[in-house]
DNA sequence: CGGCTGTACTG
DNA sequence: CAGTACA
DNA sequence: GCCG
């Protein structure tokens, strides 16, 4: 059990969740949690503190402002961070939740906990009853009984089974590998493999090239990445292409750093041609820029795409022509046809449309780092995306 | 009850 | 075309 | 699991 051990019990309000963290949810997904043992023993950082990262984003409704907020914060002692604190502990417990079940392939139940976590990081008070709770569009009964039991006994007996489960342990692990999911981690596990160390080194396993490399440099893709090296990475990357294809190529971070994190996960890049004319299709470029970026450095494996298996792979086992493969494969052929669709995956349903502009965009997924030269803490291999589109709508591929 | 983001890659 | 994974 |  865990005791609240807080120095200052005396502090305000008494019933709250005693611990915000999930016991071992080891996830590094989220990354900050604030700290993954009980809350018990260390307290002054780790529970004072809250993760830098997490809080910063929610709200976003409305405060830009809060960008970069977390340094100005004062660290004031601990104690009245509750609500946010709070909230941030329901959603990760909810969050909990989506894994678990997502592991158990019940899709459907674990988008309902994430849409949940999410209802609660954006309400801006403490939910403290049921009424409060199910009040919240995305809690239902279930998810406000759930949002009850935590509220009183500081965790949810259902969480904590899952968090436990040897199996779901493993599963996660291995989705922890970019390109295996659920569905994969669970053939593997089907296939003995109980460690990152098994997959490394059984060679009676399968997996796709994408999560070889991911594999090889889990270490440094499962790091976050701080603000200040994805601005790097964009400007050396922005000065490439501008060099490689045209001076009218603009990009910019999308993804989480948008939206104001302290650090991300991946980094998330975004060109356009500001040259490009109306009607002028965007998605060619992908193709030059992802070669641009191979030829400096800056990408040094390509995950998906076209270009997929360039890079170090490549050189390392290039033996892999396209011999006969007549077309299907990598179906987007770098020549001839343009996928013919475009028009015929109109099925872009309640998605605008925008007349004019035949293909909006295309992306890959990368891995790439900051040159070795100079910093060597810029040195780490980052997951990088990289996405082109008509410059006419950039502000709605952000 | 049925739907629940959209896209790309694999086979 | 279905299944899978990802953002 | 939630919603309409």
């Amino acid at each position: 059990l865990k005791r609240l051990p807080k120095p200052s019990p005396a502090a305000p309000q008494p019933e709250l969740p005693p611990n915000p963290s999930q016991p071992g949810s080891e996830e590094e997904d989220v990354g900050e949690r604030s700290n993954g043992l009980g809350p018990g023993q260390t307290r002054s950082r780790e529970t004072i503190t809250f993760s830098p990262d997490n809080r910063a984003e929610e709200f976003s409704g409305g405060d830009e402002s809060d960008i970069c907020e977390e340094s100005m914060r004062p660290k004031r002692s601990p104690r009245e961070l509750t609500v946010q604190e709070h909230k941030e502990g329901l959603a990760q417990m909810f969050l909990g939740l989506e894994k678990a079940y997502q592991g158990k392939r019940d899709i459907w139940r674990g988008k309902t906990f994430s849409t949940a976590a999410a209802a609660i990081r954006k309400c801006s008070f403490k939910l403290q009853t049921y009424q409060q709770a199910i009040d919240l569009q995305g809690i239902g009964h279930k998810s406000a009984l759930k949002v009850v039991e935590y509220n009183k006994t500081g965790t949810l007996r259902r969480l904590e089974v899952f968090n436990n489960d040897p199996k779901l342990k493993v599963l996660h692990l291995l989705g922890s590998v970019h390109d295996i999911g659920p569905a994969k981690a669970e053939k593997l596990y089907l296939q003995g493999v109980r460690s990152l160390e098994d997959l490394k080194t059984r060679d009676d396993i399968v997996i796709s090239e994408a999560s070889k490399i991911c594999l090889s440099l889990h270490e440094d893709l499962s790091k976050r990445i701080p603000r200040a090296e994805c601005e790097e990475y964009l400007r050396l990357a922005v000065k490439a292409v501008r060099k490689a294809l045209s001076v009218s190529m603009e990009a910019e971070l999308c993804g989480s750093y948008q939206r104001g994190k302290v650090t991300t996960g991946d980094i998330d890049l975004l060109f356009y041609d500001t040259g490009l004319g109306p009607g002028q299709r965007a998605d060619l470029l992908l193709t030059p820029i992802v070669k641009a970026l191979l030829n400096t450095g800056l990408v040094t494996h390509v995950l998906s795409g076209e270009l997929a298996g360039t890079g170090y792979i490549k050189r390392e086992k290039s033996k892999e022509e396209k011999p006969s493969s007549s077309g299907s494969r990598r179906s987007s052929s770098p020549t001839g046809k343009l996928k013919p669709n475009a028009s015929k995956s109109s099925r872009f349903g309640n998605q605008p449309i925008y007349k004019g502009v035949e293909s909006t965009s295309a992306c890959c997924m990368t891995v790439g780092r900051l040159s070795n030269r100079g910093r060597e803490r810029f040195g780490l291999y980052r997951r990088v995306d990289l996405r082109v589109c008509h410059p006419s709508i950039v502000h709605f591929q952000r």
